[in-house]
RNA sequence: GUCCCCGUAGCUUAACGGAUAAAGCGGCUCCCUUCUAAGGAGUAGACUGCAGGUUCAAGUCCUGCCGGGGACACCA
């Protein structure tokens, strides 16, 4: 629908639609179905007032359209255009909804591209954290989004285990056990201790701790893994191993070559350096220390170059709060590398509140609450919806207690709860197979094609999600659409009224269902039969 | 000190540079003989942190200040 009036508009201007023009869905009914302010731009351009304007590209509009297509096109004295949709615009686009089904709001937008998506990437030196549960939401819908965009899409867990952390985790483990002394650094939680404990005979006969610190993460991993597939359900289809995918297979080796070739790298102070600076860095990076080791950003490069062998036209990488340093720099190494579209998406802090205090966390120190317990509190759905519904940007105040008492009137019920009513006037009507295509045009209702607007917007919704690389918007619009439809459901019934309006109500449920079957799918979350 | 993010209703958050700033929770009034009331109808509640600037148009962009968070390793 969006896309049709966009089209139709580029016709009537005979051009594409210029910058800073855009087709919106005004806030006020009576703004419009839908508005654009092309004529703004276009009064820039052509030195008229914007009324002016708009009136001329509301003539143009009008010459354009498919006869029957809008109801009223009007230019404000503003300088809006504003377009009503004829009752029959809104019908064909139901039975579009109806005949596409699961297709509905998919697009081949993004059919050339390969898409790497990177997300939590959780150390596998502790449990997953809330920051860690955010970017997995996140990241988990908006892979849903972009394949639903037509874009081969990889969802990877990079698993970082080598180099130091692992080395200190090994000695976090004999600390614990008593075998050596503690240390600042060492990670404390009750998960190192309980590791230990339950790993005594492997301590004593083989205390070599960088062997204590692959073993220890070898469990930890399947602990997240555990916690992120079965808890969370969230899907990854590839887990990479550091070690063993980029460090094993020489592809350290290979950047640093690749570097050295652009004359990027010297030494000094006895280490390796990236003249990461060149390319608006604050100062050079690291790769080999002077101890010889490679850096966890020379690893990363490697791993960058990796995914570019690979053939991914693009990497979107989640990170979480604590990294946004590190932006920057992995930016330089995805260009160097050669990846052809990049972005790193930082998520935003959670602040940790209890009673109003600010709890401080620290997974090194052991404190915190853990992914996995605010989804055995509140539920896998409530829990995605709590984050999916806000920015990554936003930075959140989270108090487990609230999210305890919130988890009940958490939207995602409502958004759910829209789904399994509909689903269940479908079950009871009469089959939906007999019923003509002609019944469409009996919805004239003004709360039928009210719901029938909201039902059209799906596809923009996506489109815009895919485009911006943000997921929340989703969120909201399940939200807005569960409203359309309570209200529906309130005032109108469906199951026996008269037999040609039911037929035609029928039609029109079915397509709520399968627009909260689409929208609740990509944001991944269940879609219950009852409630 | 430098850099980044945020500051919107009592609370948690929305708002492609667009029209009268929106929703949920909480408050107050109502509505179950009707496809599940995890629902609906109504109402109160915001000079969008402050001060300037750019623009036909600023919560949104620019500058400065104030407040909160985060990052500034030869750690990961």
């Amino acid at each position: 629908m969006h896309t049709k009036i966009q089209s139709i508009l580029k016709q009537a201007l005979g051009a594409s639609l210029p910058s800073g023009a855009a087709v919106t869905v005004p806030d006020e009914e009576f703004h419009g179905h839908y508005a654009t302010n092309a004529a703004f731009v276009l009064a820039k351009e052509r030195k008229q007032s914007p009324a002016e304007a708009a009136r001329e590209l509301a003539e143009q509009i009008q010459k354009n359209a498919p006869k029957g297509f809008f109801e009223k096109v009007e230019a404000t004295p503003r300088g809006f255009v504003n377009f009503w949709l004829s009752p029959t615009a809104f019908q064909e686009e139901l039975g579009r909804i109806i005949k596409e089904g699961e297709r509905y709001g998919s697009s081949d937008e993004l059919r050339d591209r390969k898409i790497q998506l990177e997300f939590i990437s959780a150390n596998p030196t502790g449990p997953l954290t809330l920051a860690n549960g955010r970017g997995g939401f996140f990241g988990d819908a908006l892979a849903n989004v972009l394949v639903h965009c037509g874009a081969k899409v990889e969802r990877e867990h990079y698993v970082n285990d080598a180099g130091n952390q692992i080395l200190i985790l090994g000695k976090s483990v004999l600390a614990a056990a008593g075998k050596i002394s503690d240390e600042e650094k060492f990670y404390k939680g009750e998960y190192v201790k309980e590791w230990a404990a339950a790993h005594a005979k492997e301590i004593r006969d083989a205390a070599v701790p960088l062997e204590l610190g692959k073993r220890a993460a070898a469990d930890l991993l399947k602990e997240i893994r555990r916690a992120i597939e079965e808890k969370a359900q969230i899907h990854f289809d590839r887990w990479t191993s550091e070690d063993k995918d980029i460090h094993e297979k020489g592809l350290v080796e290979k950047t640093l070559a690749l570097f050295k070739e652009k004359g990027l790298v010297y030494k000094a102070e006895g280490a390796v350096w990236l003249k990461t600076t060149q390319f608006g860095d604050d100062k050079d990076r690291v790769l080999i220390t002077s101890d010889k080791y490679p850096t966890y950003f020379l690893a990363d490069a490697g791993h960058f170059l990796e995914t570019k062998e690979r053939g991914f036209s693009d990497k979107i990488l989640i990170l979480g709060p604590d990294h946004y340093g590190y932006v920057k720099r992995i930016s330089v190494a995805a260009e160097l590398v050669g990846i052809g579209a990049f972005e790193a998406i930082v998520t935003q802090a959670i602040r940790l509140v209890e009673n109003g205090v600010e709890v401080k966390m620290s997974k090194r120190k052991g404190k915190f609450v853990m992914f996995e317990e605010l989804i055995d509190e509140v539920g896998a759905d409530a829990a995605r919806f709590f984050f999916l519904q806000v920015s990554p940007e936003a930075h959140m105040d989270f108090d487990m207690s609230l999210a305890k008492e919130r988890s009940a009137k958490n939207p995602v019920y409502y958004a759910q709860y829209a789904y399994v009513r509909s689903r269940k006037i479908l079950e009871r009507a009469n089959s939906e197979s007999q019923i003509a295509k002609s019944a469409l045009n009996r919805l004239t209702g003004e709360n039928e094609l009210r719901l029938i607007r909201a039902l059209v917007r799906f596809p923009e919704m996506v489109a815009q999600a895919a485009a911006t690389h943000r997921v929340h918007h989703l969120a909201q619009y399940a939200v807005s659409l569960a409203r359309e439809f309570h209200g529906f459901y309130e005032k109108e019934k469906v199951v026996g009224v008269e037999k040609e309006l039911e037929e035609a109500r029928v039609l029109l449920v079915r397509g709520v269902v399968v627009v909260l079957e689409n929208l609740l799918t990509i944001l991944g979350v269940s879609r219950p039969d009852k409630m």
